[in-house]
DNA sequence: GCGAATGTACGAGACCTATCGTACTTCGCG
DNA sequence: CGCGAAGTACGATAGGTCTCGTACATTCGC
């Protein structure tokens, strides 16, 4: 829905989402293979409905944080939705669930496994994310 | 990772592995997000057992398919050892198991789920009748 | 209308990855 | 011992990704 007018280099309004048959798993799993994205993922589904882009920790810039987002988004992980100046993100559960039946729920289940040990066994290097 | 002694510029028969608390999700993850990788594992899980590295109808050359193996094995996927000329590779399926419970089968199932619609692509969509 | 807040776009830089071809090592066999 | 087979290492190349800073767009509240 083009709101007012569409202005040469101005940020589109409107969003687009991989259809459920376009979403590829090497693409979820891609996306799911980052530390940022893992953990934007987790916080997501503990959100368990939308949540604005700004509520996450994550140790980078605003822009590598749209980047992120733009990545989950453009592989089917998540969706967004404008709302006023903020941007509502969401799993798209049933998507994943359908084509991937447990995919998430055992890759987020894995992570907060590993965070778990890895907190408790004096992470160092973990917590960087980069090996 | 460690170094395993080169002697002098020769293959190294010994192969480094990580040990199982060295496991990261986010590499797993990774490994299993390229598309040779994700086939080799298909393979290599349906033999159940040890293949030679050479049985793999991988559309890249034979450094690539190295390259490939090593990442996979490096990234704690699957074990590899000598036998020979041949070279057994087998998937580290009880490390696995243990850290991520159940990923592996799920990523697995969800990889042929989504090979089986890809080849009936031509009545996918309906084909599924999922909701 | 103006300013603040939220987020985006656009480069740029550094790093990693996937791919290849070629040269090489190692092993098994005759 | 020499040869073929199986893999590896190395270098090169093309492309991707992650990160950032800065400039800009959009919306809300006043």
């Amino acid at each position: 829905m083009p709101a007012t007018s569409t202005p040469s280099g101005g940020a589109p309004r409107v969003l687009g989402h991989p259809s459920r048959d376009a979403i590829r798993l090497e693409d979820v799993l891609h996306a799911l293979a980052d530390p940022v994205r893992l953990g934007i993922v987790l916080v997501l589904d503990e959100a368990e409905g939308e949540c604005s882009c700004s509520v996450f920790d994550a140790p980078v810039s605003k822009s590598t944080l749209t980047h992120h987002f733009r990545v989950l988004r453009e592989h089917g992980v998540i969706t967004q939705a404008y709302r006023g100046t903020a941007k509502m993100n969401a799993l798209r559960r049933d998507d994943l669930e359908d084509l991937f039946p447990g995919l998430l729920d055992t890759v987020l289940t894995a992570a907060r496994r590993q965070a778990a040990a890895g907190l408790g066994a004096g992470a160092s290097a973990a917590a960087t994310g980069r090996a």
